[in-house]
DNA sequence: ACCGGTGGTTCACGGGCGTGTAACAGGCGG
DNA sequence: CCGCCTGTTACACGCCCGTGAACCACCGGT
């Protein structure tokens, strides 16, 4: 389907706002200042588009209905990254990152709170091991067990642990 | 003037990449792995497009020519910003650039530090033995066999050590 | 133009070992 | 009693890294 009126479309969320240019120019501007994700819906006769920044795109009309909405889910990723989600862990053993949560087991919790703590950065494994287990730990690798574990549990969360061979293990986005 | 034919088109330099999709589909994902700026040419009859970072524009045929330059010089301002970043290794084997990051082996390590340290400019094949094998590099060509596997850990990183022949190397953004 | 030397890149192989994981068993709480 | 959490063992996998060898590009000499 062909759109050629943009107050016909429904974009998937509310977050991403669309206008018309040019004939919303001061709309566009606030829109800029406010920092709120935009897509430009070209007219057919207009210049070709110049976004000002990486929260803007543009798309001429007419166009698919079904391209207007991948575009507004770029913009939507870009919003999403620009936001610079951290993963949070409270003492209720909820561990939360943007709208994903999971409950953890209270071994994994242990693990996961210097992981979180240093977000991004390296952690030992002897920290690891202090962390997950203060009175000393088991055997030789439990900690390796518990961390795959843990791995498991981050499953489609968008975190992921990752190890560097000798050094110990990262938290970070996947 | 409309486009159907991307073989027609001409861009203004030869930075970004016109590919065709689904046309093109291997030649896109060397394109992305090379971390080279690209505008996805999308078949009119094609889904609609889901960029995986921000080096990557589409726009679907037939279009006019000038909105086609305009996307071009879209990725081309992101690609500038983006060639501003320095890269930096700290002690715990991670290599950072802008977002992306690798964990690097301890032999590759060692070759990378002088190379961040002196970005952009040559570094001997000596200084890069001295740094690599401070007790003395055990045979002829470990050195050259230790960056080619420091250059495959760069891939799709934006960054990359070129060689200048009987003086060294340079890492540099790519 | 032919040729050998040098510098640089890449492949395959194999040993060593750090790491991941399946499977099983005990324990604790609901 | 059942389900989840936890520890343990054993095993397999994959990474790290040195080595040898083939291959290619370039340069200089005859």
């Amino acid at each position: 389907m062909a759109v050629t009126d943009p107050t016909r479309i429904e974009p998937d969320g509310r977050d991403v706002v669309l206008v018309r240019w040019p004939a919303e120019d001061d709309r566009l501007d606030e829109l800029r200042t406010r920092a709120v994700p935009r897509l430009v819906l070209v007219a057919s006769h207009a210049d070709p588009f110049s976004p000002v920044d990486d929260l803007e795109d543009w798309v001429r009309l007419p166009t698919a209905e079904a391209d207007v909405r991948a575009r507004v889910r770029t913009l939507r990723r870009r919003a999403a990254d620009a936001s610079e989600r951290i993963p949070e862990l409270a003492d209720d053993r909820l561990l939360r990152y943007g709208c994903w949560w999971a409950a953890l087991a209270p071994a994994e919790a242990r693990l996961a709170e210097p992981l979180v703590a240093r977000f991004g950065a390296v952690v030992s494994r002897s920290d690891l091991a202090r962390a997950g287990w203060p009175e000393g730990l088991p055997s030789r690798n439990s900690l390796d067990v518990q961390l795959g574990r843990l791995r498991r549990r981050l499953e489609g969360s968008g975190l992921a642990i990752r190890t560097v061979r000798s050094r110990g293990c990262v938290l970070a986005a996947s």
